[in-house]
DNA sequence: TCTTGCCGTGAAACGCGTTTCATAGCCTAT
DNA sequence: ATAGGCTATGAAACGCGTTTCACGGCAAGA
């Protein structure tokens, strides 16, 4: 491999004007940068990036701490911030948690070790004191709203009230939702602005996919007392449950009244009532914030939501 | 920061013991070892991990070119790529690429530049010459099929041919199939497949997500000449097709049978006839290969798909 | 004419962990 | 008694690009 000194000699300058010429640095004559350029030609010098990074001591890449890709909540984020990214000239290195501590903690490990220059924490299960404990080593940004903390999110409080306040104006008194983790930062907004105004609660918890909204339909069809309309936290769970519904002879919304939340695709073709969150547009201020320099003041960004009416609610008579 | 020389002074031993602790390295005397673990302690000292990466040539990182992170499809890859990447304490590194072959080429260069160990090629727009060039640089594995190259794929052609043979079977002569890219290394296989056993065709190209189903829905609605079953290129596209034609009316399979592709959460709740992909596994051994020692052997490995019966094809009268 | 100030260039230090090589003590096999 | 092998340790080189600092030259402003 050849490196700066191979083409200082080669060309007869010293590494430094080949820096220069290598970092378009003004203060170069054209001869030299000539001689620099074709030197490099030469010899088929290619930058050795890694040496870039200890140098300068960056690495131009944050990371990224999410529980699964594969799932499109979290790869639209991921999105988001591909694109930021990428626009930036960064990169991203991706940890794949699944909600594992211990696999969080490598995240904040490769912060230290600065390997990345920044994190973007996109869901966690660690105690946010002890992510926190590592901005020292870089700047972190989160997903979710905290308080005190640098962060882009939706305020999931009000955006659930918008949905509960929709079915309560249909007539709907029998209200259940599904959560996610339950005791997720989310969650808890959610079931708060759930508690504030249900009398009796029916909560379905660990709903992530499509599969467990398909297993939601199966517990509700089961249930004596039922609710006449169920509020969920994403599309996905949304749409199990609406399908496995129909797929056994009931009318959604005739006799179950659903509101699903992403605004997703697939709610789009199901002509679902939901909440649209612009998932990949919290991806890219969150990777904004990371190369921000005020954020020292850790700046919080609120991205809204937005109700979208569709046919699968109706008035519960 | 605190580096590896401080520690030598402050344990009073060379820097070389300090790295063979920090290594586990069996030549080094308990009390010395003890020392610089003290010292280690004391100092708050963190490994820098770009130094480390310097030093031994070596990132334990693996790049990844993808079009998109957040299509199912391709989500799924990385989700076993994050999975084996893990277990084997390496990182990733993504590019999302939108087929674009400037962004295509960030990845190479990154290959290049020493900045990835080895390149994951998961889907791609540059010809595949321009990719081999850079295997002088590191290792390549793709998630297709070609000719004498490292490669986990599935074999399109058979998967398709499974899928038509069934269609055929059920008396269906008159029948479309949905395509992605039209001229991806996978569209050729499978158009190949449908081209030797159909006469009239009905090719829906550029079909990807939910909506492109839709689209294609209300293409076939329109048509005079219509195929009485659809072979899909991807669940979501099936689903998206399915759900159009459902909302305007249309009995699926009673008027059109349709078969997905991939084998999908979403298929399975909509009790979906498809093709089931193992898609993790295929990340999985993608990354697998990259760390392969006899990977200049170019190994190949064909996963199997699976034919799953479901609900929505009916025999044609 | 003298002081600034900008242009252009290079030697050397810097970031930091790993690895090679040489050295020395000690034990075992011959 | 001696050659060979293993343990233990450190100096120095290595990987490689960036940056600081010092210096000479030249032009513009005082």
């Amino acid at each position: 491999m050849t490196n700066i000194r191979d083409l200082a000699r080669e060309a007869n300058v010293s590494v430094t004007t080949v820096s220069r010429v290598l970092n378009d640095h003004p203060y170069v004559a054209n001869e030299k940068r000539q001689a620099v350029r074709e030197a490099i030609e030469k010899l088929g010098y290619i930058r050795n990036q890694t040496a870039v990074h200890l140098s300068t001591g960056m690495t131009k890449t944050v990371g990224v701490m999410l529980p699964f890709v594969d799932h499109p909540y979290h790869a639209a984020i991921l999105q988001g911030i591909a694109q930021a990214a990428f626009d930036a000239s960064y990169r991203f290195l991706t940890w794949q948690t699944n909600y594992v501590e211990t696999h969080e903690q490598l995240a904040l490990d490769a912060l230290a070790q600065q390997e990345i220059d920044a994190l973007i924490v996109v869901s966690h299960s660690l105690p946010l004191s002890a992510i926190l404990s590592y901005e020292q080593y870089g700047p972190i940004v989160f997903c979710e709203h905290h308080e005190d903390v640098a962060a882009v999110y939706i305020d999931h409080y009000t955006a659930f009230q918008q949905g509960l306040a929709h079915l309560r104006q249909q007539g709907h008194t029998s209200i259940g939702i599904c959560l996610g983790r339950p005791d997720s930062t989310n969650s808890l907004a959610r079931k708060h602005a759930y508690q504030e105004v249900v009398r009796d609660e029916f909560v379905y918890e660990q709903t992530l996919t499509i599969e467990d909204g398909a297993t939601v339909a199966r517990r509700w069809m089961q249930q004596k007392q039922r609710p006449t309309a169920i509020l969920t936290a994403s599309d996905h769970v949304a749409a199990g449950l609406i399908l496995e519904l129909r797929k056994q002879g009931y009318q959604v919304p005739g006799d179950l009244s659903v509101i699903g939340f992403d605004g997703s695709e697939l709610a789009e073709v199901l002509a679902m009532t939901t909440i649209a969150i612009p998932y990949a547009t919290i991806g890219r201020h969150a990777f904004q914030l990371t190369i921000r320099e005020d954020l020292v003041a850790r700046p919080q960004i609120e991205v809204p939501s937005a109700f979208i009416d569709g046919t699968t609610v109706l008035p519960h008579t």
